[in-house]
DNA sequence: AGAGAAAGCTACTGCAATTAGCTTTTGGGC
DNA sequence: GCCCAAAAGCTAATTGCAGTAGCTTTCTCT
């Protein structure tokens, strides 16, 4: 019989399709294993638990994410920034709604996932940075923009908004009470 | 032998004594019936199964957050209301940080909890209402205040902030930045 | 061709949820 | 005080998934 010729990345791909085809709650390994047409103790050559594979998940989830987000932010600056990267949070929580259940709580804790998350950390600084944010100041605020968006973001996703007003403009007025709270330095 | 003498009510008290002990992974039904001193298919007497167990416990968490969050904002108005509310929210996460984790995603959803999340928005609304907001405004602007809210909370709660500055001090920053941001019409 | 690592598989264990069906307590009406 | 039905418990059994052990097959490299 020939071999599945799975790797770690493949089975990551496959829990990727399971979380967006029917929740997060259907990544378990048994699913994966039929789906990859494997048996499921087979999958322990590739990933070592049901623990490390949500890890994995995860860091690919912020990967493509921090892949967005540096795109977005690309050859902007201040207000158009901000505004930039926090669409394009969103637009990957609209495009994939399963999938933000999934990311990291706390990657701040594990070593595996510490690179990526002060990848996404960075750009977020590095937005504010074009205010003059620096030092404390820069952090509290960096905690300000992270809140909003991943309130609104998680909120979306779960389906907590009742149903009524669009969700868009209610985004529009999110960004605006963000951009208008930064504090303003002097600058250019 | 003596019967123990559970209720519904009861299940649920030991529910969340579990989780505040040991996190909401830890609330199982097997974990339930030990710590009430039970046999687990006993417990299907008072609850219909863990899922439903879950939906109480939640709606145990959002009853209290209802009762102080009312409290919070009596007898104030405008921007001291809202960073009243604001503030009363972040305690609860602050006092039971692994409650916040069993908050309901989509409370609107369940008829059972229907009741209660409303008047958990309406204590926002209330509040907006100081600020003459009404209709499609107030909705835009209550979908604002708890993505702030809960962002801030969701993430403090999970540890997802690193360490280093102050948590209080970034939350009163995030309170100006939504008070300051909340549409204001002429009034008083 | 042949050896050893890598990738699979089957069989098994353990745990938690849940169901079925039996037993015992308890509270109310006679 | 006694009887009976409902409520509250229990034990036993099933199912589904995670994870482990140890065997077999396929690759790959020489």
């Amino acid at each position: 019989m020939p071999r599945a010729g799975l790797t770690s990345g493949a089975v990551v791909d496959a829990a990727l399709a399971l979380i967006d085809e029917e929740g997060p709650a259907a990544l378990t390994l048994a699913a994966v294993a039929a789906r990859t047409g494997v048996a499921a103790p087979s999958l322990y050559k590739h990933v070592r638990g049901l623990p490390e594979l949500r890890r994995l998940v995860g860091l690919r989830v912020m990967d493509d994410m921090a892949a967005r987000l540096g795109t977005a932010a690309m050859g902007q600056s201040r207000d158009e920034a901000t505004a930039a990267l926090m669409r394009a949070w969103r637009s990957y929580v609209v495009d994939f709604p399963h999938r933000y259940a999934v990311f990291p709580d706390n990657p701040l804790i594990d070593p595996g996932l510490v690179d990526t998350a002060t990848r996404l950390l960075e750009v977020i600084l590095a937005v504010l940075r074009g205010y003059g944010l620096e030092g404390a100041e820069a952090i509290h605020a960096t905690r300000c923009v992270r809140a909003a968006v991943h309130g609104f973001a998680s909120l979306e996703a779960a389906g907590g908004f009742g149903l009524g007003e669009d969700l868009d403009t209610s985004y529009e007025t999110l960004i605006a009470m963000v951009v208008s709270g930064l504090p303003r330095s002097p600058a250019s």
